[in-house]
DNA sequence: TGACAGGTTGGGG
DNA sequence: CCCCAACCTGTC
C-alpha cells in the first residue's frame, strides 16, 4: 500500500481532449502508463512514471490536468516536471500553424480531429530502450517488457511500487539471461550489444537532444536492434527532434491510401518536403488518424 | 491452432 | 542494392 498526495492542477495550463489524452500517454509514444480502472472521479486517470518520477495523471471533464504523487515525493518539482513530460513549454499552436493545412486536406481534418495531441518529452534513455523493445510486438507486450526491465533492472522510484527504466550501465552489467527474462526475446541480443557499444563508444546518450538530426541520427543507426523506424521514434519522442519521420506499418498503410506512396524512402523525402520541419508532429496526426480507421 | 505482430539483421540473388 | 527468412513469444 503506497499513499498519493491529493490530485491537484498543473500549475501550467495544459489542456487536452479525452481522445488527445489517452492518445498522447497510451498511444505508442510511452510504455509506462497504464490506465486506472478507479478514475477517482475524473474523466480519465493514468498510473505509471517517467524519468525517476511515479505519477497518476487525471483528466478532468473540462480537459484540465491533475497529477498526484507518492506522498514522499516532492510534489511541486514533480509537478513541474511532469509539464516539461507533457511538453507543455511548447507553443502548439504556432507549430501546427507551420504544418502545410491550406493545401493538404487530410492536414486540415487531422488537425480537427485531434486538436490537443501533444508528444511526449522522455529522456534519450527512456525511448532508447523501449523502441528497441518495440521491434515486431504490439503496445500492450513492449508496455510488458518495459515493465520488467525496470522492475528488474531499474532503480527503484522513491515512495511508490515503479522503478525507472534502466541505465544503460545496468543493461550492459546485466546478464542476458535476465534481460531474455523481460520477455524482449530475439531484442535481448540488441539491446545489450547496444548498451555495450555505448558505453565502448563513451558516447552520450543525453547529448542526442543537443545533436544536428542527421547526426543523432546516423550514431543510433550503428547501433544494433535500431533501424531507420527506431531510429525516428527515438529522436522524435526521446530528444525532441520534430522532422523525425518513423514510418512504421501503420503509416506505410496510411501514406499509401492518403497520398499513394509505398516505399519507405520516398514517405520519408515525402514528408520532409511536404510536411517540413514538424513532420513528426504530422506523422502522429496520421498515425492517430490511420489507428482510428482501424479499430472501428 | 497457427499466423502474425507499430522491425532489424544478414545472407543470397 | 533489393528481397526475405529468421528472430522470441504473446496475442488474436
Amino acid at each position: 500500500m503506497e499513499n498519493w498526495s491529493k490530485a491537484s492542477k498543473l500549475n501550467y495550463p495544459l489542456r487536452f481532449t479525452l481522445e488527445d489524452f489517452v492518445e498522447t500517454l497510451d498511444g505508442g509514444q510511452a510504455f509506462t502508463w497504464h490506465k486506472m480502472p478507479d478514475k477517482h472521479g475524473f474523466a480519465e486517470a493514468f498510473e505509471g512514471f517517467f524519468s525517476d518520477i511515479a505519477a497518476r495523471i487525471f483528466l478532468s471533464e473540462s480537459g484540465e490536468v491533475f497529477a498526484s504523487f507518492p506522498c514522499c515525493a516532492d510534489s511541486k518539482n514533480s509537478g513541474a516536471r511532469l509539464v516539461e513530460y507533457l511538453d507543455g513549454y511548447r507553443d502548439y499552436e504556432s507549430l501546427r500553424a507551420e504544418l502545410p493545412f491550406r493545401s493538404d486536406k487530410i492536414i486540415e481534418q487531422s488537425l480537427k480531429a485531434r486538436p490537443t495531441l501533444r508528444i511526449l518529452k522522455q529522456t534519450p534513455r527512456e525511448a532508447l530502450i523501449s523502441f528497441i523493445c518495440s521491434s515486431s510486438k504490439r503496445i500492450v507486450q513492449i508496455k510488458q517488457c518495459v515493465g520488467l526491465l525496470a522492475q528488474n533492472l531499474g532503480e527503484p522510484i522513491s515512495g511508490g511500487v515503479f522503478s525507472a527504466i534502466p541505465t544503460i550501465e545496468a543493461i550492459d552489467e546485466a546478464p542476458l539471461e535476465v534481460i531474455k527474462s523481460c520477455k524482449l526475446g530475439f531484442r535481448a541480443d540488441y539491446l545489450k550489444k547496444s548498451a555495450r557499444k555505448i558505453l565502448t563508444d563513451k558516447f552520450d546518450i543525453d547529448s542526442l537532444p543537443q545533436m544536428p538530426y542527421e547526426d543523432a541520427k546516423k550514431y543510433l543507426l550503428s547501433l544494433s536492434g535500431i533501424g531507420e523506424k527506431v531510429a525516428d521514434c527515438i529522436l522524435l519522442f526521446g530528444a525532441a527532434k520534430f522532422e523525425a519521420f518513423p514510418v512504421d506499418t501503420w503509416i506505410k498503410k496510411a501514406m499509401c491510401d492518403m497520398y499513394n506512396l509505398s516505399d519507405p524512402n520516398e514517405i520519408r523525402r515525402f514528408a520532409r518536403s511536404h510536411f517540413g520541419k514538424y513532420g513528426g508532429y504530422a506523422q502522429q496526426l496520421i498515425f492517430a488518424k490511420a489507428r482510428n480507421n482501424k479499430s472501428k
